[in-house]
DNA sequence: TATGAATGAGGATTCATTCAT
DNA sequence: CATGAATGAATCCTCATTCAT
């Protein structure tokens, strides 16, 4: 039942918007009462939380393997596998990246993307000070900013936007520019 | 009593967010009747377009002299010279950046600013030709793509967020990004 | 609830006319809210065509057994049969008749009322060339047009003008112009 | 001036109906600011008002003369004069006519056109007693009545619906039903 | 637990009317 | 006289939420 509205919350994000998404047509779309909504869901706003908060463990599971892996790997390939392995959780799930990203206000998802945010900028932290330890704490935090902003940023975009570049080519770019930040 | 509105707009869309941005509210903290504010817009999203003008307004002044400029440097500085002016024009009008670019959904922002986003490709494109004309059309146009994104995103996140880097190193680093994507 | 609200809309339409027939109003004036009318009517203007849909489902109801009956009689009483029996449907309807016919402007009528004066017209015309095997198509059309208009409105204007006509009378007198009429 | 807004107010109704009939679109399509029409006309209403009676007054024009004339005709050939000249008063007339007859309520109709009814209904027993002394008043009474009711309807419908009969016809038919009614 | 009818505040917008200029 | 900006109540309708069943 939390299930079936969850994913009824998507259907509506993606085809009405987040303007759209009312507690009403989530009930509809999941052939549920409108009360029963409140029975799993204190209000419209933890449905919206419950829905990003699946995009996040879909991008978590596919970078989880891929952080293990790019340990093991020299530098410039741990890059590139992991941009890969970001690629792919996103094209999979790239209607509802759209209903999030793309429909509702940044002040908002930085709400509901925080804790992942925090993860990945502390992940790029600490993977910059293993890698190069002559880096201050300061350089690193800086750098660390910069590439997870920028990284986040165009795999996004790459995958919504689906800007006339290769994959190849985009992730050669992608990982060059990292690189480039890196060595602030 | 166009400006007040506008004004109230912004204040609005400042406190309550985009969706709160309702043509009461605006009217009320304008200090205005309802009915007054549809003798100055045809639309509630006629208020939303002005304020997205203001901002462009602002960036497009900032910007022209410092394009004027660029022309008679090298390379390196008039990239720097660029980012430098962009940088001051999007400080100046921080509230109204926030405003917009933090509370407004992406879909709806590249409706509002779509006219910009395309003269700024375009300028881009045009650059990256005349400086490196080996590069084949598409190249131009991924390295665009790619240096675009990455540029305003940048930019307008360092104002919004305020990281903690020196403006100095900011737009160095930024340059650098822009340099290395130059050459895809 | 349906009832109370069509009720409710019948007595505002009478108090107020067709102007302020308000969903507003229609909601007060029902003790309900005005979320609730919604629940029933996808429109405004459902509810006006539910008002009317009863007004013609009465007038149906006590046509067609007149219809049948008069079927088995000489011309005359057949006709005489029907004026009478359209009387009484209207005159126990009188109210509604009221406020449909005089409070909603005359093209609303038209577009709510369509269906039936089809009906009536076509009745009138099978009923002419069975009469009289005489009459061309066009004739018939045209003494189809002129009764149906005749019968409706005075039919109409006798029930809620209250004339100084007994109806005895007022029948004589109605179908002896029918007849007339026939003759073209 | 006067002329100018009850001129548009015309207008307006035409192109817009009676619901459209707004004083702010008066005076724009008068080409006059909104408070102006209030130093001519003291509410909306008294527009509308006007209006008709300019229908009336062209109507009027149409009928004296032909009344005048009418009495020095026999019987069939007055009301066959008449009939026709208030069929070219209509026709010259027809969107004026349709505006007011077909998109305002009839109970507000019968409260703009009471006088010119009550003149037509009066004008109309008369000459059924001059013409018939043997008919009772109460008599008299009912049949014009029957007769105003009758001439009134069928001959703006005849204008407004455009029926697929001749002009000539129609004529006939209406003073062969006239006659009818008046031996009542 | 599930329902779904009922709610009522709030949404954008219109419009008859006023009044300072 | 004429203006036209300003008004604010009223329009239809939506929607998050509640609560008796």
């Amino acid at each position: 039942m939390f299930e079936r509205i969850v994913d009824a919350g998507e259907a509506v994000l993606a085809e009405h918007g987040y303007q759209g998404l009312s507690t009403n047509r989530i009930a509809a779309s999941a052939g549920v009462s409108p009360g029963s909504v409140y029975q799993y869901f204190e209000d419209r706003d933890e449905i919206v939380a419950e829905i990003s908060h699946r995009l996040i463990a879909a991008f978590n599971d596919a970078l989880t393997p891929a952080l293990r892996e790019a340990v093991t790997l020299p530098r410039e390939d741990a890059i590139r596998t992991m941009i890969e392995s970001v690629l792919v959780a996103l094209q999979e799930r790239a209607d509802l990246l759209r209903a999030l990203v793309d429909r509702i206000p940044p002040v908002e998802q930085a709400h509901l993307l925080g804790d992942v945010r925090l993860r990945l900028s502390d992940g790029i932290y600490n993977l910059l000070t293993i890698q190069s330890p002559s880096l201050t704490p300061r350089d690193a935090e800086q750098a660390s900013w910069l590439i997870a902003e920028t990284s986040e940023h165009l795999t996004v975009r790459y995958v919504l936007d689906q800007p006339r570049i290769g994959r190849e080519e985009f992730v050669d770019a992608l990982s060059r520019t990292i690189s480039a930040l890196g060595r602030i």
